[in-house]
RNA sequence: GCUCCCGUAGUGUAGCGGCCAAUCAUGAAGCCCUCUCGAGGCUUCGACUCGGGUUCAAAUCCCGACGGGAGCACCA
């Protein structure tokens, strides 16, 4: 072809590498850019509240702008003092780091202060009905006595008392649209009384904020230009911008995205409790789940979850997605960082007969860039029993990385015969250990949900043999044990044990 | 039930009027490479939910149906 001469770059296929940045945020100015991720620190955090704020914290960078950590702890009963630190330590692992970071609980003089400027505008009252009346109110869209009985000064009087005496009792509501479709219209509560024990403010505080109110007021005042959050709140935009509209607030460009699920790993706290209570699971950081620090433990690292994250972008799509995405980038962000090992499952004795003693020092990582591990040999040898099995008298197999042996008898145990250095091309390679082994234990974690049922088949355990080289790496690091997979190491009472991630 | 959101290969994603006989990844199958069944390279398989409309032109805009999800808390 007259091409091939004239215009060879015509015929390179451009191959297109996709660049996982996120989308060009709307209404965006370099350097103006706020964002925030406001967790309520009530249980460790999942791969969901990952993908927010791993979002948050990426398009503060990519515009130059501030991201700010802010615990929206104003529900006292759910809020846990343990929690705000287990939530930062779980974002530093995570790689999300944060310019600002405050309480909501710090503000609530302030709340108080924008709601008796709403009751003083008319715009709230203060309702009696028991939680049944006004259920049955707003289900069908008709407005209670309160509305018009308890507005203006009557109400700030009420307000009053309900902040001086929590047995006053009542609740805060908005002055909304009875009537509107949007049922989250229908003059929702922003605040209430709650006795409960605060983590941080203790007793000083009985009457609390609601979502709506506090996080539509944070998101204003502490400057949030792109306040993101799940879909499920998106009927609730409409009391977001109707609250900061009649207090006369800055309005934020609020956006929402679809919460990320992976198929068979529950994220939900409320399914994941019962899985503890039942001792199903060892707790929060089981392996099969995926919170931060189950994942951290299964080997799965945080560049991978980023890259994950930014993969799946950012779009209102509800989305299953398959665990294989996650061990895909996993596995190319350690292919390249970690060093291999020997690790035999099942092993079985392989006797090699005339075996010259060697002394070898064998790679790391293929690469060379690791350095290596020596192994002096005898005439003992551990292989996999899976491969064992496969061994007709005759066939000659490689101790990989060693030398060659050919098999004289088959059986329990093998024997082989010494059949050379030479590498011979097209042979079965398969890793080993001398009889200078160390047992260990892989845990390899499944699915721990079936068809939306728990899976008790989820956690299966491979017995083999380790070289003992294995003992030189500190506990926590992830390694590959070739033809195996990847392993994160880990201390159990004394004992080493691996936790398999993937192939 | 009412309201809202969503609908591109098995899964996830790009595209958002002509460059689309639709991108990339994952998955599966095969080949090459490699002293790993990993990584890498190559090939193949596989999708615009359906029906109307607007337009010279629709995966892209409009309407409807169907399917999925969410909300209807004094929880976030």
């Amino acid at each position: 072809m007259e091409l091939t001469s004239l215009a060879p770059e015509l015929l390179q296929r451009e191959k297109k590498e996709r660049d996982f940045s996120l989308p060009p945020l709307p209404f965006a100015e370099k350097g103006k850019v706020i964002t925030r991720f406001p967790p309520e620190p009530n249980g460790y955090l999942h791969i969901g509240h990952a993908k927010a704020a791993i979002i948050d914290y990426e398009y503060a960078r990519m515009y130059d702008g501030k991201f700010i950590l802010r615990f929206d702890d104003t529900n006292p009963e759910n809020a846990h003092l343990d929690f705000y630190d287990a939530q930062k330590e779980d974002l530093h692992w995570l790689g999300v780091e944060w310019d600002t970071e405050y309480h909501t609980s710090d503000h609530l003089e302030m709340h108080y202060k924008l709601a008796e400027q709403l009751i003083k505008q008319r715009d709230a009252y203060l309702c009696k009905c028991t939680s049944e009346m006004i259920r049955a109110g707003r289900f069908n869209g008709k407005a209670c006595d309160c509305r018009e009985d308890r507005t203006g000064e009557e109400a700030l009087d009420l307000w009053n008392d309900m902040l001086a005496n929590p047995e006053v009792g009542g609740i805060f509501r908005l002055h909304g649209e009875m009537e509107s479709d949007n049922t989250a219209m229908r003059d929702p509560t922003l605040f209430r009384v709650i006795e409960a024990k605060h983590p941080l403010t203790g007793d000083k505080y009985h009457v609390w904020p609601t979502y709506d109110f506090a996080g539509a007021v944070e998101d204003s005042i502490s400057g949030v230009t792109h306040p993101f959050r799940t879909k499920e709140y998106e009927l609730r935009d409409a009391v977001y911008f109707r609250i900061l509209s009649l207090l006369n607030l800055r309005i934020p460009h609020l956006m929402e995205f679809s919460r990320l699920s992976i198929e068979g790993m529950p994220v939900s706290k409320r399914k994941i409790k019962p899985l503890i209570e039942q001792g199903l699971v060892t707790g929060f950081d089981d392996v099969r789940l995926p919170t931060l620090r189950g994942l951290k433990r299964r080997g799965i690292v945080p560049e991978a979850i980023k890259q994950f994250v930014l993969q799946q972008g950012f779009s209102k799509v509800e989305s299953v997605v398959n665990f294989s995405l996650v061990e895909s980038v996993n596995r190319k962000y350690l292919d390249s960082k970690v060093k291999r090992y020997y690790f035999v499952p099942d092993p079985v004795q392989l006797s090699v007969e005339d075996a010259p003693k060697k002394t070898v020092k064998l790679s790391l990582h293929p690469d060379g860039t690791m350095g290596e591990r020596t192994i002096h040999t005898s005439s003992t040898f551990f292989i996999p029993k899976e491969d064992a099995q496969k061994m007709k008298i005759g066939d000659i197999l490689r101790l990989k990385g060693l030398y060659n042996v050919k098999i004289v008898k088959t059986g329990d145990t093998l024997t082989g015969a010494f059949a050379g250095d030479e590498l011979i091309p097209e042979t079965f390679k398969i890793q080993w250990t001398t009889n200078d082994y160390i047992p260990l234990k892989i845990i390899v974690p499944g699915f721990i949900f079936k068809d939306e049922a728990y899976n008790p088949d989820s956690l299966h355990e491979l017995q083999g043999y380790v070289e003992k080289a294995i003992l030189g790496i500190p506990f926590g690091e992830i390694v590959q044990f070739e033809r195996v997979g990847f392993v994160r190491l880990e201390k159990q009472k004394n004992d080493l044990v691996g936790i398999f991630a993937h192939k």
